[in-house]
DNA sequence: CGATTCTTTGAAAACAGTCAATCTGTGTGG
DNA sequence: CCACACAGATTGACTGTTTTCAAAGAATCG
């Protein structure tokens, strides 16, 4: 790696981890020594398109903030269709909290949808800071909270709403995400056939 | 109150609490001062089937510890139709998450399904114990994990499930509870009609 | 441009919901 | 103890929604 190349790259991270810092600064006040020790105990990464940060059988290693781009967690079943359970996109986090947790191999993937630029926290730093910087585990347990409740009401509409309600709600809740994914995408994410959304579509 | 109902009534709460210390003791162990913090900020009560401790409306102030029972989180939408989003048997926690962190009223209703007795943790009573016990902390970290995971398996079976798969599985997961609970109460668990599980189970 | 992927449309089949009627078991009051 | 009421479960016929399969059209990318 040349030296210019080399100097691109920090440039990079800075950004990336501006963004962080922005995004952190949100929920609370954090010291320079604070953001220094988050900063010391990250790494950052970069993926393109189509470029998966983990694969189905794998243990996942790391929570991934995105700081650029968008990214999605999918399951593949026997017949070899796709589900997908989650988008992250700008400041949103992805990972298998399961196979982190537990350590057991993931049934998931995680792939970029565009090309994205991620923060990698490893699970051994994210419970570092929790301890060592009580700002950060106050907000990722505000986090945890926020996504139990994301994941309660998305099952309680999934076995209450019909596929045109779904949608609907859909583009409500993330209107932005709805222009900004491909349609059989949403499909996936709602749980219905590509050919079904399109018809509820075309309903005017 | 009598003196013979109160001594009834304390005896109730010490088999109660026995039974909650015989649980959190297999995460991790706690010294007798730790038990008597816990047991100085909870409260106890009995609950009578079709009894509710939390209605559509209201703001939770509770978590719900099952000593003994077996109680639902259930919603009921504009046609009436009930959905049960959770069971909470023995040794089960129940209460209204999104209610209780954002202290937003309550889109769900809590009952109970048998005669019941749950211990009381106030959310305060439960954030002073995760900062005073350790061990607690760590208890009540390790159950929201799970709680998450199991939500979203649960969303994701029932995105990619039909009728008969879902409850198969729920009979493999929870074969107790599938002879336990009303019929009708299962095909609610799995948002399904009565008619289509009474059908599923037809099959042989 | 050519190839591939995505979206749309049509027709048939599978699946689950609805409504109504009957059957079953349980518990209660007379 | 019986009769009755009631809630829950089952069954049948019908309806509606979603899937499946196939083919054609549109958009995107190298």
């Amino acid at each position: 790696m040349t030296i210019i190349n080399k100097l691109l790259t920090s440039f990079v991270h800075i950004i990336m981890f501006d963004i962080f810092r922005n995004y952190i600064t949100g929920y609370s006040a954090f010291t320079d020594n604070e953001l220094a020790l988050i900063a010391s105990v990250v790494r950052f990464k970069t993926v393109r398109k189509h470029q998966h940060l983990l694969q189905e059988g794998e243990i996942a290693r790391y929570h991934y903030f995105v700081a650029k781009g968008l990214l999605r967690t999918y399951s593949i079943d026997k017949k070899g269709n796709e589900l997908i359970l989650r988008f992250a996109r700008e400041n949103g986090w992805i990972s298998d909290c399961e196979s982190l947790y537990m350590g057991t191999p993931s049934q998931f993937n995680i792939d970029a949808i565009e090309n994205s630029e991620v923060i990698l926290f490893e699970n051994s730093a994210k419970e570092l800071l929790m301890e060592q910087v009580p700002a950060f585990g106050k907000m990722i347990n505000t986090l945890k909270n926020k996504n139990t409740v994301n994941f309660q009401n998305r099952l309680h509409e999934s076995l209450t709403s019909n596929a045109e309600q779904k949608y609907h709600n859909f583009v409500a809740g993330y209107p932005e995400l709805a222009l900004r994914v491909p349609q059989h995408m949403v499909a996936s994410y709602l749980g219905v056939q590509p050919e079904t959304l399109s018809r509820i579509r075309s309903k005017r």
